[in-house]
DNA sequence: TAAACAATTGACCGACCGGTCATCTATTAA
DNA sequence: TTAATAGATGACCGGTCGGTCAATTGTTTA
């Protein structure tokens, strides 16, 4: 499973209160009231299937079985929770999806592979779950909210960013050890994540997880050639 | 410009309509009223550059000009509307974006070519108009609505198989020309919309059309093998 | 000219939207 | 033990959602 939910929630809570409160306190946040994480684990699955603009406050509730005043506790806005979704869905992501795929054990090219294994055991058993394939919650977001917030815009970039470091770093190993010839392995990496995105979004599209294994041999394919200096 | 609105819809509402009707009424309906399409027009326009969920139908009304009595006089229901927002655009995009692009006068790879620049244009213009790229309709619906409405999903995948068959078409006339080595076609041509879907995503997250000419080259490096038969 | 029908209006519907708030309970620190 | 505070409650807010409808206006056919 590529979901470290609990762990890595209970963490960055710990860090993120530890600043400012005494440490017996900070203690008690983390091991007792987990209302807060209900509720962005809520949002998490159902922002995911559905839509951002789809899911009402109201919903979320009640999958958390709070109330909707509890809800305004812990975030002032609608807003505020789709930040902290994308937050930990990425930390998810990381620790889970990208940590799993980018193994350092396997040889760089071989990493690529995994990249696609991965999105495709990822959608396709979400598809058993639900029905539906619900492809990447990035890309779903930023296709959905882009052009409506530049703050959630830029977050989701970051994420984004991040992810592309990953495939840079392999392909500046593949190139020294000669697995591959020189390219520019910044913009390659970028084009690289594209093509996951444009896959997953057939994926979606055709409800079809295998589109991933049919279309996934063309990632290694994709090169841009370092520019003439 | 990729809009031949006026032109095509009032070509498609003409036959349509002739299917059942005497010849003066359809006359009349394509000459005089217009209400119907300035509602298309409006979701178009509003669908495209926020989203499905996002709009709703009395800012449509109010864009174009009518009651909400009116709009439900011409369609049953939003989903309807989207359904027939889907169709005119896709009726533009087949005589606009791809016709153009696609040009049969022009030696095939030069069209995948040309297909990077009319993308770059037509979100670069987009940009200049309402600040914010607003993508591809079709893939910004396939992520939002996929996993909610099967009907809309098919017809989407119908759009994009008719595009697919376009690159298909143009990859096959490479080969025969000697062009490029042989490949799957097929497949292929899936992969490269998928690219160019990917690449418009990215666009879209860091609203900055140049994205779409920094990992444009890597297109045409897409390649699928065929099976070993 | 009259009947028929397309087109349009604007009030109206219940449900739900994101968000607020006074109030109460449970926990903690002093 | 008490004061302070976090957490939880549920009623409530104005506004908007998709959608309905009876009545009116405009145009065409008979």
């Amino acid at each position: 499973c590529f979901c470290l939910y609990l762990r890595s929630s209970a963490f960055s809570r710990f860090k993120s209160l530890a600043i400012d409160r005494p440490v017996n306190y900070t203690l008690r946040m983390s091991t007792t009231n987990d209302t807060r994480e209900r509720i962005i684990e809520a949002a998490k699955s159902r922002f995911h299937n559905r839509s951002y603009a789809d899911v009402g406050i109201k919903e979320i509730c009640d999958m958390a079985s709070i109330q909707k005043g509890s809800f305004y506790h812990f975030f002032p806005s609608k807003r505020d929770l789709v930040l902290a979704v994308i937050d930990e869905f990425a930390e998810d992501w990381a620790n889970g999806f990208v940590a799993e795929a980018f193994d350092p054990a396997l040889p760089p090219m071989e990493r690529i592979d995994y990249v696609i294994d991965a999105a495709f055991f990822w959608q396709k058993s979400s598809k058993e779950l639900n029905g539906h394939i619900p492809g990447c919650l990035f890309g779903n977001l930023a296709l959905e909210i882009s052009t409506q917030d530049d703050v959630l815009r830029a977050k989701l970039n970051a994420v984004f960013t991040s992810a592309k470091d990953r495939f840079k770093e392999t392909l500046d190993e593949a190139i020294e050890l000669g697995a591959i010839s020189p390219l520019d392995s910044e913009l390659t990496a970028e084009a690289m994540l594209a093509y996951l995105e444009g896959m997953i979004l057939f994926a979606k599209a055709e409800n079809d997880p295998e589109v991933i294994y049919r279309l996934g041999p063309a990632l290694k394919t994709i090169r841009i050639e370092s520019s003439a200096h």
